[in-house]
DNA sequence: ATGGTTGTCCTACAA
């Protein structure tokens, strides 16, 4: 079976619902992960989606600020949200699936909304920092997201980190800018080393050539110089590493009408 | 150059 997934970082769902709608009749993903969904979920858009035949949805969402939600064609078995730092922010949610879509190994899927961190990368004296370098301890630490032997995993979501040299447009003028800084990336690598997780990205691109998902809505036109990071991942766990057939990075959404800074970014499985 | 833009929801705040 087919399963082709995607997640994206809509910056509000209600306001980019015909966006939504565009990706989803092109590319047709089997599943899609949101982030920064900016909705409580008596608000969410659900009879959109069910009319576009995604009709089994998971929503973790909160008034005006984060949310995520996964949104699928294929049904789920059961759903879990989890919360980080002791703070009420809707900033996961996974959801497994097995019988019910015809998938007889489970395959958990978890869908985050890390801490963007503010703009001062220091923890004493911003406490947006603190926590994001918090947050990235806690997923480390936590034994959910340590898949080992045949356990088919996967995670995505916007992590807002760019970790390596090549998924920012330029490493030694973002050493300092929060996103690239050493202290977040080593954080980053320790949570996907401690789960043995497969970086698809960078497990199908060459280090060498630069990747980006997200580029900031403060400058003129975003093309110019091509400044972007790469915020947005997708890992499996090992046991899925080679059904990976496909990944691919829609950089075009970036130019849609009133775009999110993000684009989707999609993984396809052989499950 | 130390800016710049966007979204939520009403005034700053988060990203």
């Amino acid at each position: 079976m087919r399963l082709s997934l995607t997640t994206w970082n809509i910056n509000s769902v209600r306001l980019r619902i015909d966006l939504v709608a565009k990706f989803l009749k092109s590319a047709r993903p089997e599943v899609l992960c949101l982030q920064e969904t900016k909705c409580i979920d008596d608000a969410f858009p659900l009879k959109r989606f069910k009319r576009l035949g995604y009709e089994h949805i998971a929503l973790n969402g909160q008034k005006g600020y984060h949310g995520v939600a996964i949104v699928s064609k294929i049904p789920f078995e059961s759903k879990d949200i989890r919360t980080f730092c002791d703070k009420v922010d809707s900033r996961h949610i996974s959801v497994s699936f097995g019988d019910k879509a015809g998938i007889a190994r489970p395959l958990v899927l978890h869908n985050f909304y890390v801490p963007a961190g503010g703009d001062i990368p220091d923890p004493l004296v911003n406490e947006k920092f603190d926590h994001k370098l918090r947050f990235l301890d806690e997923m480390t630490a936590c034994e959910p997201l340590h898949p080992r032997g045949e356990d088919r995993h996967i995670l995505v979501g916007d992590l807002n980190v760019a970790p390596h040299e090549n998924d920012v447009w330029s490493h030694k003028q973002l050493l300092k800018v929060v996103s690239h800084t050493p202290v977040e990336t080593e954080k980053l690598k320790a949570a996907l080393e401690a789960g043995e997780w497969i970086d698809v990205a960078r497990d199908r691109i060459p280090m060498s050539e630069k990747v980006y998902t997200w580029w900031s809505y403060r400058s003129a036109d975003w093309t110019v110089g091509d400044r972007g990071r790469r915020l947005d991942h997708i890992w499996v766990s090992r046991a899925l590493k080679d059904a990976v057939q496909d990944f691919r990075i829609l950089r075009d959404a970036r130019s849609w009408e009133r775009p999110s800074d993000h684009v989707p970014v999609t993984v396809t499985l052989e499950v």
